[in-house]
DNA sequence: ACTGATATACGAAAATATTCGTAACAAAAT
DNA sequence: ATTTTGTTACGAATATTTTCGTATATCAGT
């Protein structure tokens, strides 16, 4: 079972999993770019996720080094089923309708999706 | 601007966008199926939800009645968007190919949303 | 060895969200 | 009339999340 990590620990596992392995400094600097953020507020929620397990870290330097210790599809996927449930009705559908009427996907985007259909059609026959 | 709900403010708009205007104890009747939850919790966070201008209420007879002041659209919306950013780096044709995966999506659904795919592809030329 | 820069550890304050007990009151039932 | 039931109001306790100050340690440069 995946447990949902908070918003700021969302913020944290964005910047973890896009960047690779990084020490607080850096996902300090990344994060301080979108919203003001203190250093030892960082370092506080990364060691907090560590003791949750939701990342692990490399203390053999100085510089600790923390990765992701839940992987990126599992959050989404979790996430995504709370919000289906919550705002959506259960619905789906009814999400990637919103989502894609929204005007930002673009076409190439769009034609992949609509591969993704097909394949689902038939894979239901 | 639609301010976001909390989880739990969630949890009652549902019921209300669902059921219509309604009184503390249907709204806490329903949510007794899915969890423990005592009357007056459920009350106190309505009235602050009256107070933050999320529903409102009827107060001419005794029994009060409630009903969502904010949009069901709007609110899917904001939330939308905020997954999307949070845990699909920005991406929501990720965030539709991961709904769509889950296989709980019926063969007349798909169609819908091909047909919508389409519609889209057909604007964008 | 000393100084300055940079780390971690950690407790505690602050902010936010949730839960609940109790008082007050109105309506309905006896 | 009295009692029981159902309702709102509201303060306060809890729980959870976020922020930050301060102590302490380590490393690099001088």
């Amino acid at each position: 079972m995946t447990q949902k990590p908070t918003e700021s620990e969302l913020d944290i596992l964005r910047v973890l999993w896009e960047k690779g392995p990084s020490t607080v400094r850096v996902v300090n600097e990344i994060l301080s770019q979108e919203k003001e953020t203190g250093y030892t507020t960082t370092l506080k929620l990364m060691q907090i996720m560590a003791q949750k397990g939701i990342v692990t870290r490399d203390e053999s330097s100085r510089t600790h080094v923390y990765k992701p210790a839940i992987e990126q599809k599992n959050v989404q996927h979790t996430l995504l089923n709370k919000l289906v449930d919550a705002a959506f009705s259960g619905s789906a559908s009814q999400l990637v309708m919103q989502a894609l009427g929204q005007g930002k996907t673009s076409k190439a985007e769009l034609e992949e999706i609509k591969k993704l259909i097909e394949q689902l059609e038939e894979e239901q026959k």
